[in-house]
RNA sequence: GCCGGUGUAGCUCAGCUGGUAGAGCAGCUGAUUUGUAAUCAGCAGGUCGCGGGUUCGAAUCCCCUCGCCGGCUCCA
């Protein structure tokens, strides 16, 4: 008898060579039925495999994270079988699962496939599914594997097959398909009940972009087809919440073909919500010791050349200013590390004088390749909410907690919860294309460890994503699509301060080096607000929101009593609009609404000759009837709530 | 930058296989004076992204180019 541990700590005896799937129905019949794949040792394996030796076994079904992994996977099987059946000529290449559905990677060759032929493709997979195919895994030798493919002249999966072990490898089959694949399916085609393919996008063989680009096909699949309209009815919800979508109907932020892409025009509300987000970074910045500088928007090549950016950035770069005279040759600045690096320098510095902590809005251009632009949270021109701090080496771990102290503050205050820590650090291997000691990057690596967990960050650690300066500590949060945006960043660098010679004089009277953070806790206040706009789908926080109140009068009768409302607003410092046409009041409402305007104040005869107002609170509805100095009462304790929530 | 899609009025969109453009909303004018998500009527608004070609004739077909969208690659 072989012992099985189950995931709760019991453990159960069977016979040698039962599988997952005759455990599951020797526990329950509806388990038997729902259960989708196994996890046996930790390693994903079909229900049918049969277990020899004392084993830890996790029966997973749709509501596990491997379970859908499973599901997916299986179904990027069936896409391929479908693509097969109708495209003869087409190469498979890889088809994995991803967060939110598969995909498969495919050479057509001369065909070109579109959109348009997705129905079709989806359809053949219904068909294929209802035919309930097991998914047969088997073991093939190496030479074996190679010439399958060889002959099918499909050299993504030879050159795929040899760098694997022989004795290691395993094909897969279903229905009239077959597949190099290392297992974890379903046990057969017939528990995917709906399919969806998403889209078709290109994608470089292996992701470089050298190779020969493919044509991915994404999809997504479910056990029930209502699964599928609720996934579909989300994604239509979330298109609603697009910033970019918002950023047009609340009159945020505009884009003109004559300006140039990826160049945002900001409007009058959304230049108001801006300034309100920088001044409340000013204020939280003044209180944790920055001091504000200024620098201008370009700089002399040789600053760069200085930086290294010129030699590393400058092809690929927004292309030189040239001033009419002389040899001067300016560049548009990418970042504002250099300028800061100066005034550092402008002036004698003792470690008494460290931390120095220098802060700008600056804005920086950058030449983002055309593609890679997507609304405001990847433009061409942006502001930082930038600040550089110099230290000793020694307070490096303190000054990047208390950034992180800073950066919680604001996502605090703008109920962001759903964020994520990445810590960059440098690859395991290539380490040539880093700058800078192995002594120093070791420490810093560890520092910002060590800080994140103190703060106790839930954090993922990434190799090979730090910056060639130095490792990095970056907030990463989702947009209404789910995809991730990086936002706050903390960035170590040991280059800078070597590069600019900056140093200062220590207690020992020698010169030292310091070293400098990069922080940026918005990381630019275009994609800050991006994804602020798509977290609170347009409902911004009182305190934030362009328009606070919106005074509504029932017929221009009321407009003058109205007009004494407003100036008292104003002169409380609400932010008011006044709306005295001549409409009825549901459609100065609905308008309001739609303008997602947090209070409305309904003016009538009653309010008018009572010296009162009616509120209609967003989210609420009609609140009642109050006197002026109750409802400017109103606003302030929420925006308060907000604060102290 | 690459692959695929797309581009008609300020906005959202219609316009079949080629016969020189239409709706709703917004705007303007007038009427209406209204109680918690759209009052009515009239008017005005477009070199159909730009440039070229095919054709007797192009929003429609072809080529080029620009922007946008979905991915890929990239992101100091």
């Amino acid at each position: 008898m072989i012992n099985i541990t189950f995931p709760d700590g019991s453990v159960r005896e069977f016979e040698p060579g039962i599988t997952p799937i005759e455990i599951a129905k020797n526990i329950s019949h509806g388990l038997a039925k729902k259960v989708l794949v196994a996890e046996i040792n930790n390693e994903l394996h079909e229900l049918s495999t049969p277990i020899t030796t004392n084993s830890s076994l996790k029966l997973l079904t749709w509501d596990d994270k491997n379970g859908k992994s499973a599901f997916w996977h299986s179904s990027a099987h069936i896409l391929a079988e479908a693509v097969q059946a109708l495209y003869p000529n087409a190469k498979f290449t890889i088809g994995p699962s991803v967060e939110n559905g598969f995909y498969y990677d495919i050479d057509f060759g001369e065909t070109s496939f579109t959109s348009d032929d997705l129905p079709k493709v989806e359809n053949k997979m219904l068909d294929l599914a209802k035919q309930s195919n097991p998914f047969k895994l088997y073991a093939i030798s190496k030479a074996d594997a190679l010439d399958y493919y060889k002959k099918k002249d499909n050299q993504y999966k030879v050159e795929l097959i040899e760098n694997l072990t022989d004795g290691d490898i395993t094909f897969c089959d279903q229905g009239s398909f077959t597949d190099l694949c290392r297992g974890g399916h379903i046990p057969d085609t017939g528990y995917v009940k709906a399919v969806k393919l998403l889209n078709v996008a290109g994608a470089y063989w292996r992701g470089d972009e050298k190779n020969k680009q493919l044509t991915r096909i994404y999809g997504v699949s479910f056990p029930k087809k209502e699964e599928l309209d609720q996934y579909l009815f989300m994604l239509e919800e979330a298109k609603k919440r697009d910033h970019r979508k918002l950023g047009q109907e609340l009159g945020l932020f505009a884009f003109s073909q004559k300006v140039g892409k990826g160049l945002p025009l900001w409007l009058p509300k959304g230049t108001d919500l801006r300034e309100r987000l920088e001044r409340f970074m000013r204020d939280a910045q003044k209180k944790a010791g920055y001091l504000q500088v200024v620098t201008p928007h370009i700089g002399s090549k040789q600053l760069y050349i200085t930086s290294g950016h010129w030699d590393k950035y400058g092809k690929d770069s927004f292309q030189p200013i040239h001033t009419p005279e002389e040899d001067e040759i300016f560049m548009l600045k990418p970042m504002n590390c250099p300028h800061h690096c100066e005034i550092y320098k402008a002036e004698p510095r003792s470690y008494k004088d460290l931390p120095l902590r220098l802060a700008e809005f600056g804005t920086v251009y950058r030449y983002e390749q055309s593609g890679e632009l997507h609304g405001l949270t990847r433009v061409r021109g942006f502001t930082q909410d930038d600040a550089h701090i110099f230290c000793r080496p020694d307070q490096v771990k303190e000054e990047f907690m208390k950034v992180i102290d800073l950066v919680l503050y604001v996502f605090k205050s703008l109920n962001f919860e759903n964020f994520t820590a990445q810590v960059s650090l440098r690859d395991k291997v290539n380490r040539e294309k880093y700058i800078g000691s192995e002594e120093n990057w070791d420490k810093a690596e560890q520092q910002i460890q060590e800080a994140a967990k103190e703060k106790g960050l839930p954090t993922i650690i990434e190799y090979g994503e730090a910056a060639f300066y130095g490792p990095k500590l970056d907030f990463m949060v989702r947009d209404a699509l789910n995809r991730s945006w990086q936002l706050g960043t903390i960035q170590v660098d040991y280059n800078l301060p070597e590069r600019f010679e900056l140093e200062y004089t220590g207690s020992d009277n020698q010169k030292h080096r310091p070293v400098m953070i990069h922080r940026a806790p918005f990381g630019s206040l275009e994609r800050f607000i991006a994804v602020l706009t798509e977290h609170c789908a347009g409902d911004f926080p009182l305190w934030l929101t362009p328009t606070q109140v919106a005074v509504l009068p029932i017929s221009e009768k009321f407009n003058d009593y109205s007009q004494k409302v407003v100036d008292f607003l104003k002169n409380a410092e609400i932010r008011t609009s006044f709306d005295e046409r001549a409409e009825k009041i549901g459609k100065k409402i609905r308008e309001s609404e739609m303008q997602k305007t947090p209070f409305m104040l309904i003016i009538g005869e009653k309010e008018s000759s009572e010296n009162l107002v009616s509120v209609r609170e967003r989210g609420k509805g009609d609140v009642g009837t109050m006197g002026l100095e109750d409802f400017k009462n109103l606003v302030d304790q929420r925006i308060k709530e907000n604060f102290n929530q």
